[in-house]
Order: C-alpha cells, then structure tokens, then sequence
DNA sequence: ATGCTCCTTAAACGTCGTTCATCAACCCTT
DNA sequence: AAGGGTTGATGAACGACGTTTAAGGAGCAT
C-alpha cells in the first residue's frame, strides 16, 4: 500500500466505471483538457476542474487516483486526436501526412509536449498511433529493424521540431513582455536597459546568431518553422527510402 | 509591480552580485542541479535547496528572484557543459559530434529536457552553444536559410531523440513497478491481473506493435535507442550535404 | 423501512512558492 | 571611533496546492 511517487500507470490500474452520478472520467478529462488548452500547465489545478463541473475537489478522487492520473488520461485524449487516411497508397506520402498530423495536434495542445516528455505513454491512442504508422512502413515493405529505427526518426523529428518552435514563440513573447513591462513599471527604464544590454553584448559576442536573428525577425515564425519542418521531413523520408531500396530491392520494384 | 505569470528571463533583469556573504548565485544553482540530477523534478524544492546549503528558504530570495529564475539558470549551467571540438575540419564530422555531445548531456540530466521545452532559454550558454553550430555550418559553405534548416533539424533530432528514449525507459519502469508493486501488496493480485489483461488486449488490437515490443524486448535500450539515433542522424546529414552540394557547386569542390 | 454501496461534501493536513517584519553584520562616512 | 545605511539572514506567515478523511446523503436491494 505504499504509495511511490508514482507507481504504474492509470491505464495498468482497475477503473469501475461510476453507475449513473454526476461525473464521469471522460467529462473531467474533457474539462482538464480545456483548462490546459486555455490557461496551460499552470492553470490546472484539482480544485479549478472541479469547480469548473461544479463540485468540490475531493470528488475528483472517485474516477481519478492523482493529478497525474488526470495529466496522463488527458494526454491520451488528445493523442486520439490524430487521424489518418488509410487510403494512401504511397507510404512517403503517408508517413508524412502521419508527421504533418501529429505536429498539428502537438501546436494545438501546446501542453501536450511537456507530458509526453514525461509521461509513460502507455493509453490506447498511444498505443493505436504508434501501430499505424507500424503497419504503414511494414506494408511498405521494410525490414524489421528498419521499422523501428524509421518511425523513431519520424516521430523524434515531429517532436523536437514543435519544440522548438513552441520554444522560439515563448522566447518571444518573454522578450517582448520583459520590453513593455518596463515601459509600464515605475522605475522600469532601469531594467529595460539591462535587457537591451544583455542583448547587444550576446549579439556582439556571436556575430553568426545576430545575423541569423536579425534575417528571422521579418519572417513569419510559423511558417519558418513549417518550411524547416519540412525540409527536415524530405531528409527524413529520402534517407528511409535509400535504405528502403537498398534493402528491399530484389522483393519489390516500382 | 503587477507580477505576471512569468515576466521576462533572468537573462534580462539585472543581478547584483552580492558582496561577501555565505551564498552565492553560483552555488544555489549548483545545488539545485545537483538536487534535480538525484531526485528529477519533484525533488526539487526551495526549502531542499536551502537546508542543503544550511540556509532559510527565504534566503535564496535575495538572489533569484522565483524558482523559475533558479530553473532557466540551471538549465543553461548544464547546457554549458556540451564541449565541441573547433579542430575538427569536416563539417559533417563536427556537427554530428556537436549532436553527441548535446544528447549526451540531455541524457545526463534527464530533467533538462522538461526544461527546454517550457523555458526562454535566452541564457549564455544556450546562445553560445547556437553560435558554434551556425558557424560551423557558415564555414562549410551553407547559404544563409540553409544555415537556419540544418541547424534545427539537427537540434530537433537531438531533442526528439532524447525524449522518446526517457519516455521509453520510463514506461518501462512503470511497467515493472506496477508488476512488482501489485506483488508485494495486499490484493495486488486483481491489480496485476488488471494490468496484463490491459497489455494483452493492446497486444491482440495492434499486432505490429506487440511484434516489435516483443522484439526489442530483449535488446538493451539505451543501445538500440542510439542505433536509432545515429540512424536518423546519417539521415539528416546525407540530405544537408545533398542541398550543400547542389548549392555551392561553384563556390567550392572538394 | 432497513441496510448497503456509491458518491459528494466540508474540513483538515502537509507541502509548496513567496512575502514580510525583524534584526544582525558589515561598509562607508564623519 | 561612532553612527547610519546597505546587505543579507531569519522565522513566521499567507495563500494555493494535492490529497486524505470523517460524515452524511442519495439511490437501490431486500
């Protein structure tokens, strides 16, 4: 009975659903979900859910074990998220459009990424996710081995790209607000000029940077990060086919 | 005055240094990476940090001003660590070395990663270590938006890669736990029972996955996870030189 | 009606990040 | 050397958090 810091998972636990009560699991998750969407990681709270259903915190512990329970369910949820056309012959264009898929959904719960990075990950949508795109380069033809190593790299790709990109807006953002939170404060030019400095000193130290800054600024960041997305896709995908033909050639040709 | 969510970077905000008193900035947040490499995240705590250097909590106030502050400064102290080799002639050589080195220190401390993906990341060492890839690739003859792609697909790569190989070893220890843990316990018998009908079922609904699952089974992780990585890596790096070489075909041959 | 399980509540516990009044130690001035 | 101001440590407090628990009410079976 000693509880670990987190022993298992939601989905390795028994679940009996309630009979005919005001909650259900899928109605906290859906509100959890919401919450995160709108106020992120730091807006979830067991008592701001339970409010937001019109009950206390303390009920939430009927359908639900911990928070983190709540945080893995509702990552599942919006992995479910994901579809894909299984009607798509040519396996490049249906792997990509499994990545171009899964970027989406990670830009749109923007929460999404940090769970995942901690999370075991074990709940069906996972699990559904990671067999399609399984069974699509299976019936593509790769070997094995080279199954795995091909939906790691896609799937890595995907990832640390939304990183990134969710990490260039926020830097972003902090800048600016850091910029207009001292022009409101009182004694705020103080700090604002701190800032600058810091900046021009980083821009002075690393020519190469500034540059590379200085080009990006006109530039759109979304869709910046889309074209480098996809220009890391095309590597991705020209790279599994070299090793696709290499391996494959005497069983199949186009 | 007003405190928002998070305003700003310690990076922009002036910091006095203090004068010769017990603590340090330098100190406080080698405690805390040492405290976040022993106990990850949960660990870390204001009041841990504080005792572990034999202080009050409210101490570490007079210099960082949130635990947010003492966060992003850890993270660009272990992001100070990655070391490169400037000797290194071939360009191809040296970035991948560059990728090595950043997974290695993820993977050293595997709490960073949660960081990167929420924090600014506008720290010395963050900016430092984007100077050395930018111009890494500026020597080698990249034109100027190649330099930003490459760049970040390599990056993306490093960072995809290191999640899903934490997110890996943890699942399966979740997985081992719960095994255990239902053992040891009471009635833990009908939890155990829970979670492999959960699994079995998984396995019938997507055999592709249960085929691989079972496959690497037996394989150690962390091998198999940089087999991939250095799969994917070649990848990338094949498809930068083939964008190099029909770009600067004139400007320089080998 | 009686007993029983399922659920909700309200209150509480312990921990957390953070603030504040207090006070001690040091530096600079005189 | 004396005193004032800055710097920094303290310990108590605040509010919010995740979670637990005792108590009680709603619904069903008998």
């Amino acid at each position: 009975m000693a509880l670990t810091d987190s022993d298992g998972s939601v989905w390795l636990r028994p679940h009996r659903p309630p009979r005919d009560r005001q909650l259900s699991r899928d109605q906290i998750v859906s509100v959890a979900v919401t919450v995160l969407d709108a106020d992120g990681h730091r807006g979830l709270s067991m008592r701001r859910v339970a409010s937001e259903l019109g009950v206390t915190a303390g009920s939430l512990y009927w359908y639900v074990r911990t928070k983190d329970d709540l945080l893995e369910l509702a990552l599942d949820r919006v992995l479910g998220e994901v579809r894909t056309d299984p009607a798509e012959a040519d396996w490049r264009r249906a792997l990509a459009a499994l990545a171009r898929g899964n970027r989406e959904m990670l830009l749109r719960h923007r929460w999404a990424l940090r769970e995942l990075t901690v999370r075991p990950n074990l709940g069906p949508n996972a699990f559904a996710l990671a067999e399609t795109g399984l069974q699509l380069l299976a019936r593509a033809g790769f070997a094995d081995a080279d199954v795995d190593a091909a939906m790691s790299a896609i799937n890595d790709h995907v990832v640390g790209a939304v990183i990134s990109q969710v990490s260039w807006i926020d830097s972003l953002e902090r800048m600016s607000e850091a910029r207009i939170g001292a022009g409101a404060g009182g004694g705020g030019s103080w700090s604002e000029h701190v800032a600058t400095t810091y900046l021009r000193e980083v821009a002075d130290r690393h020519p190469m940077l500034a540059r590379r800054m200085a080009a990006t600024r006109e530039i759109d960041v979304e869709s910046e990060c889309e074209r480098r997305f996809e220009f890391a896709l095309k590597c991705l995908l020209e790279g599994l086919a070299a090793s696709h033909d290499a391996a494959g050639e005497l069983t199949r040709r186009p």
